[in-house]
DNA sequence: CTGTTAGCGCGTTCAC
DNA sequence: GTGAACGCGCTAACAG
């Protein structure tokens, strides 16, 4: 256990002043090469690293970046955060990761440790409009991400457009019944339903499964589908839609229970196209999100370096339909 | 976007010094009741938050502890990680994670990049050995999870006892044929191998099905087993231990396609118990996840907080092994 | 080219 | 009880 080493103690062992040695590590032109080699030697050998507090507040600026999830149980959210690490890190930004569990008291909290820890910007899947009007007054910028808010930067996915695709779909492979899984009437069941009723087809509100908002647990989920069959003996409809691929993945696995062959008696489609969806062999709706994450960046990254405030901005991503066995049926 | 307050900026505000501001954050006894309610009431008022980075400094401790773990895609990972924050945020801390996709220069980057933001001691699930010569020599104190490291503080699990529970009820149940997946022959290996050969049985090491190190990535593990299958035509075993979930999961999907019925042909245990499992009714071994993240916690605080260096600690916790239906069959 | 000086926001002596 | 002065490790401005 070597003691901590600071940039002083470098600088009495190589015979020059502190501030050199600040020099040397912030590749400042104006060193002589003789003195640059005597202080990067002494570096090597005491193994000092400069102190990112220090020069954080000396800076004013961190390179920290805070990421707020509502859960980490969603794959999705996991994908998501390990592209967002990887690519803030080519951008010189480290991240700060905060869990606020649907709860919208931990994620203020949460904020306000980004807020301490001096973060320079972050980025946010909202637990709901709670903290919105808090979080727009703050003094760094911030970004929404999954969803688009109006009034905020935001990039999200055109939820609509998903839930048309897919309707697309099973209207096209002869359904005329449809089931939904899912917490409320978001976008993508708008969508959904919209697009039948352009069609002349009828969505039945009976067919909606619904699952209480809160985290992807599989008991939760496998609660309410089963509760739902028990007050309707069997599924009334010949395909069904799922939010994201926790719930498709219970769905397929409690109609496996129960001998329903997907897709022959059940066409399924689920959400986010993470690892379950592929493994599965689940249809899902594709969300770009490297593009997202990119975008995503480069938007609050903008806006943490250039300070003026212009109109927000709020982008939309094209979903696409990946096709996999659970849909892979036409019916006659 | 209001501005960012400082100490300096409350107490202009409240009539009041500075140092008294401090006092009446920090809760000093010390201070009028009279000047504790007007400075909380401008504090209130203007949203100050304390800079966690200005106490860091003066304090010299950040309350921020690493975690750098070698995957984020393995969901047993996920669990451990949403564990420690909740955990250590219990105890004031919060912690940075950082991912070394088994990289250990990325490992060492990481480690860096820790001790350059201060953090008071770290969690480390290591890449291998490259980097644990050096990580003894920092002068801040880290814990090695899920392994145990012979001069290493650490936690892990029991794995040879883990390898033997496997084994054991793969006996049990009658089987004589033994076949195994994962990265290379570690403990939880040898505690199968050594069960089954002082039970007079045989592994054949045919059958050991090599997954290559890195990610768990489904798509590596599929080929690894797809090209065993080519080889060797059919699964020459009527049980498999997989060394994790993901790998078990892998596992049934491909005997699935293949019209292999698990457990009827062949049984399957996993390692981790992680939400795969459970979805999908595969037996594991469950590792103590919440004991683990405990007793870790409790020795890097106290490793933080009294710097008495005493003995390295190695602690080993035992398995269980969570019957589901791949392996529930009797072999006659 | 290099050293001296000042100050980022906070906590901690010290006087008063 | 409260304020003035100092310093944590670093960068930036200014001398020389």
């Amino acid at each position: 256990m070597t003691k901590k080493m600071t940039m002083r103690e470098v600088a009495k062992l190589a015979n020059v002043s502190q501030p050199t040695v600040s020099r040397v590590i912030n590749g400042n032109k104006d060193v002589s090469e003789e003195i640059v080699k005597r202080v990067m030697q002494v570096i090597e050998e005491v193994g000092f690293v400069p102190n990112k507090t220090a020069q954080t507040l000396k800076r004013n600026q961190s390179k920290l970046i805070g990421i707020s999830v509502t859960e980490i149980y969603n794959p999705y959210f996991v994908e998501l955060i390990d592209h967002l690490e990887s690519e803030a890190r080519k951008r010189g930004y480290n991240i700060i990761l905060h869990n606020s569990k649907h709860n919208s008291i931990l994620e203020w909290e949460n904020i306000q440790n980004f807020m301490a820890r001096q973060i320079d910007g972050f980025l946010l899947v909202p637990t709901g409009e709670y903290n919105l009007p808090r979080i727009s007054k703050l003094p760094i910028p911030s970004v929404v991400v999954t969803q688009s808010i109006k009034g905020f930067d935001s990039v999200g996915l055109n939820h609509l457009q998903a839930g048309r695709l897919v309707a697309e779909q099973f209207m096209r492979a002869g359904h005329d019944t449809f089931g939904y899984i899912g917490i409320d009437a978001d976008d993508k069941f708008r969508g959904f339903e919209n697009t039948l009723y352009e069609n002349q087809m009828h969505f039945n509100p009976e067919h909606f499964i619904a699952v209480p908002d809160g985290e992807s647990s599989n008991l939760l989920i496998r609660k309410a589908i089963e509760g739902y069959l028990e007050q309707n003996k069997e599924f009334p409809f010949s395909c069904v839609f799922a939010s994201n691929d926790v719930m498709a993945l219970e769905f397929m696995k409690i109609a496996q229970e129960r001998g329903i062959r997907i897709p022959e008696d059940i066409s399924l489609i689920g959400f986010d196209d993470t690892y379950l969806a592929k493994v599965m062999g689940i249809s899902s709706i594709h969300q770009p999100i490297e593009e997202m994450i990119t975008t995503t960046l480069t938007l609050l990254i903008n806006r943490i370096e250039q300070e003026v405030a212009s109109e927000t901005v709020s982008i939309q991503l094209e979903p696409t339909l990946i096709e996999r066995n659970s849909s892979r049926h036409r019916r006659t």
